[in-house]
DNA sequence: CATGAATGAGTATTCATTCAT
DNA sequence: GATGAATGAATACTCATTCAT
């Protein structure tokens, strides 16, 4: 028997493991012995790291919504236009979401009820990123009245939705944000 | 005047009851146990009506799109403001997805890979009722060269999207359509 | 693929061998693949007749009681001599517990608490048998202010630990009954 | 004097756990995981002091049996009355029964078969202390022909089972041992 | 039209145990 | 003395599906 290669912490590999196959087929469709073999491993041996397949999408979660928040931060902190801020932060939020890390694909893909018992901590780690879209909404030059709640759902359900239809390579996420802003933005009296 | 229902064909009960358990708990959730439950059957019996899980999929898609379809149809018949009309279309598609038929949440809320064999059936059937919208955003008067499909994309994904934060009571089909329009057409600047 | 031996109802085998497994090694030492291959099935083919363990344990149990209560029966309702009466009730208890039925042996080998889920079923059907010793006890011409309850706990409690020193071959039930009853009986001062 | 405990000897915590649990939940029922967890070690580091989980069970039964024979002894060292002798030991054996030491408990509590490789061992253990009771009941002023190793099975057999019914602060072990006693003493007939 | 009985492959999870460090 | 990481085998159970009746 050759000795497994202990690569002293193969922790992090299950997570990547995780999150790409969360990321690629959903939750549901993804079994704990294709991410134990994904990483070389005995099903059994991914309990020593996760208490149980919801805790290991939790732990995915997480890592995404932080990767989510990391990747949003440079844009929201731009000084200058905040339209523009906002083109950023769409642009890099569609990025996460359509060709970046796994990890923030699975926290728009995979659904909180698809995991009954952790529903409620994978709906608090949502509201954490899309909180930062309030306050870049928040900061926008808008007329009196006009609904800002209504501005971050739509937005938001714009980009999010975007997974189902979005193909690489036709277009780019950065010109796919700015167009989504100048629709908001532009006018549209002919 | 529908034909007459055939009283002894229970047919329709089964599409009625995966429609409604598809709808509420997703397609990979329900089992085919669940279903023939539902109807006081066993879940051999339902290979008499379908061939498969994946094409029951399929006639509770098929009929969703339908019922999709018809509900536009009068918003979108309407003379008049084109605006308006979009408007009345976002409603009654809102309508359908949030709280009306079980049928037309299937179709939002069940992904086409979920089932793989007949993916390429759904997302024909999903497209048939986004060509919709095609037509009630070509009528808009827009300012030349604007990306008519990027609009198209944008506002379909936030209807969509809705699904996964709307709660009944709130916010009604009609006043969030209202929203949405308004936001794209009132100008954004203070 | 040999066409399998339709023996048109093979639930009696199936229940037949849960409760020889279930007496020769105990509740948590079988498996449901041993009752399972016991009967030639495949595991999950045993869910077909029973939602659980635990609920094959309290079909095995019910008829593990019917069994000693049917057993009790006929020796309860002979007239005459009411310690024969009680000696023969033990005699019949003593034979299923020890060389009869293995459902009777079940009753006494499976502790309720063994399915946590279904303990209270199973306590209740063990009060049932017990219940008719007490009838057997109570028709004793005894002393007064003899403790009854003590003698039934007593006894029952003698009877069933048998099954842990019990070797077929050396007493037989029916002598053992015999001696329990008249060390009870008997007057012990020399 | 015992000899001073070394403090950094956790091993005898690791008994005490294993004990209480076995008692608790039976020896099935508990697992390495739990006992490691009792004292807060890791499962692992239980096979630094054991063997095998069936080894910790042969060192709990070991320090059962010694400590039901010590709990005996002082009951059956008395002189006086034989059968007031017996009522002390049985009294005793019924209190570290009931409501003892953990240790005791798991003796009766535990078949030996639960744990095949040291069967024998365990058996053994338990005719270390039905020895006790030989002696006691040997000593007894009986009538000529008395079968006083049925008398010794059916004694041990009523205390030893009452762990099944007995629920604390109903009877205590002193009045059911007395009472036992006194059933068998007593002349029946009224 | 539908049932009753079963299949076979799969699911998440648990367990006693091992061993290099 | 004990840990961290893993193994390998088992466990109860679920599922879509089949097919003779």
């Amino acid at each position: 028997m050759a000795p497994a290669p202990r690569a002293d912490n193969r922790l992090p590999l299950v997570l990547d493991a995780a999150a790409r196959l969360f990321a690629e087929k959903g939750y549901g469709a993804t079994s704990m012995r294709d991410i134990a073999g994904a990483v070389g491993m005995l099903p059994g041996s991914l309990y020593y790291h996760f208490a149980s397949k919801e805790e290991l999408l939790v732990a995915v979660y997480e890592e995404g919504v932080r990767r989510i928040k990391a990747a949003l931060a440079p844009a929201l902190a731009q000084p200058g236009d905040p339209w523009q801020r906002l083109e950023n932060a769409c642009a890099a939020h569609l990025a996460g979401l359509l060709e970046g890390s796994d990890y923030g694909q699975v926290v728009i893909r995979v659904r909180p009820d698809d995991a009954p018992d952790v529903a409620p901590r994978l709906v608090a780690l949502r509201d954490e990123y899309e909180h930062a879209f309030s306050r870049a909404i928040h900061d926008l030059p808008l007329p009196p009245r006009t609904d800002r709640r209504a501005l971050r759902l739509m937005l938001l359900g714009a980009l999010n939705w975007s997974q189902t239809w979005y193909r690489p390579g036709k277009d780019s996420p950065q010109a796919l944000a700015r167009r989504f802003v100048r629709l908001l933005r532009d006018p549209m009296e002919p």
